[in-house]
DNA sequence: GGAATGCTTGAGTGATTGCTCAAGATGCAA
DNA sequence: TTGCATCTTGAGCAATCACTCAAGCATTCC
């Protein structure tokens, strides 16, 4: 591992994160990369290690924007509960990724059986945004929003079932309208955590 | 094309979507499914025409296995809804097949974008299925089992979306207790749609 | 200015890719 | 058995793969 200096380092994982996102792992090849973000072998390799360490640097990036852009909703929105309808109700209004799966998805399908490294890699991103879906549902309990008795890594469970569910429908051509129905529906759901039953 | 006498075609077809299925169309190579197939490269191509046509012949086959599944449960169930039902609660009990994601939303999501034919000969899979699922409920709707006033195709989508999600969800490393009860969940939503409004 | 240090470069490595096709094996009719 | 047609075979094709490394370059010290 070296410290760009030239070439800036997060600059290069935005751009690898982005061919990497269209044509998989297997489906990007060296001269990809060294087209996408402007650096030549050598520069890859002393900054990455190698393709597969590009990868995985590419898809913890990816992770944290994700977390990080739940923990914006979450502390923009009225409550946990709104920020979590909110931030699911985005997916379909972000123009550039509304038409991409989920990257830790796509990982994980693409080396179904295999490669351990990057499957273990994507699932403790996925494990990652569950736990900070959990962390709101328990925010929503504290704040009496939601109720004290809901099983809160069931129901977090239950809604990253339904985004990555989500994100996969919208990948096919032609979705872009059901989609937003279809956001729209599973916010809805995430809303009726509200309700306390008696 | 070519009659396949010897090599029986069905079964170079299994074999091959076995293969697929494990490590994708990029990730799987010619050298792959000469192993899995038992056949050389010069059969292979007089079979199917190049490795695409391969992957191609291979995911239709699976479309139809779901459909076949997907009306078997129809017809031994003891009502459409439950037919439907039973499909999704299936899913968790296949080991074979329960940590393996959907074969068409692998091929969507690992041609996220580029190939268009790939891209096209899932999508036509996953439409076929939605339809079929749609034609479920409607005759629900007949029996009087399901509401007059059910979006139907709304209903199939959201279904679709849901089993998307589970099988997906299902490729997590060690979630195979969850997969369970996860797709319970998506079973008893799926009764739901049997209470007709007022 | 000269030496030392370390980043950048890209031609080149052997292995592997998807695919071809001439030669051999096989089955059938006469 | 012979002749013909078809199918099977696998060595080998050019292209591409992930990756390396010696040489060139820029910067920074004294």
């Amino acid at each position: 591992m070296v410290k760009l200096t030239t070439h800036d380092r997060a600059a290069a994982l935005a751009a690898g994160l982005d061919a990497f996102w269209q044509w998989g792992f297997h489906g990007t090849s060296m001269k990809d990369l060294e087209r996408a973000t402007g650096m030549h072998p050598g520069s890859i390799y002393a900054a990455f290690g190698s393709k597969r360490g590009f990868y995985v640097a590419a898809l913890d990036r990816y992770t944290e924007d994700v977390l990080a852009d739940l923990r914006r909703h979450a502390s923009e929105a009225a409550s946990p509960i709104e920020g979590l309808a909110g931030f699911v109700e985005a997916i379909a209004l972000d123009e550039d990724r509304s038409a991409r799966s989920c990257m830790l998805v796509k990982t994980l399908l693409e080396h179904g059986e295999g490669d351990e490294t990057l499957r273990r890699s994507a699932e403790s991103g996925i494990a990652a945004i569950e736990t900070e879906i959990g962390n709101n549902l328990r925010r929503a309990q504290q704040r009496g929003e939601a109720s004290a008795s809901l099983e809160v890594e069931h129901a977090a469970r239950r809604i990253q079932l339904n985004i990555m569910g989500l994100r996969s429908f919208a990948c096919r051509p032609g979705a872009n309208e059901s989609v937003a129905v279809m956001a729209h529906d599973i916010a809805s759901e995430i809303r009726k955590l509200k309700q306390v039953p008696s």
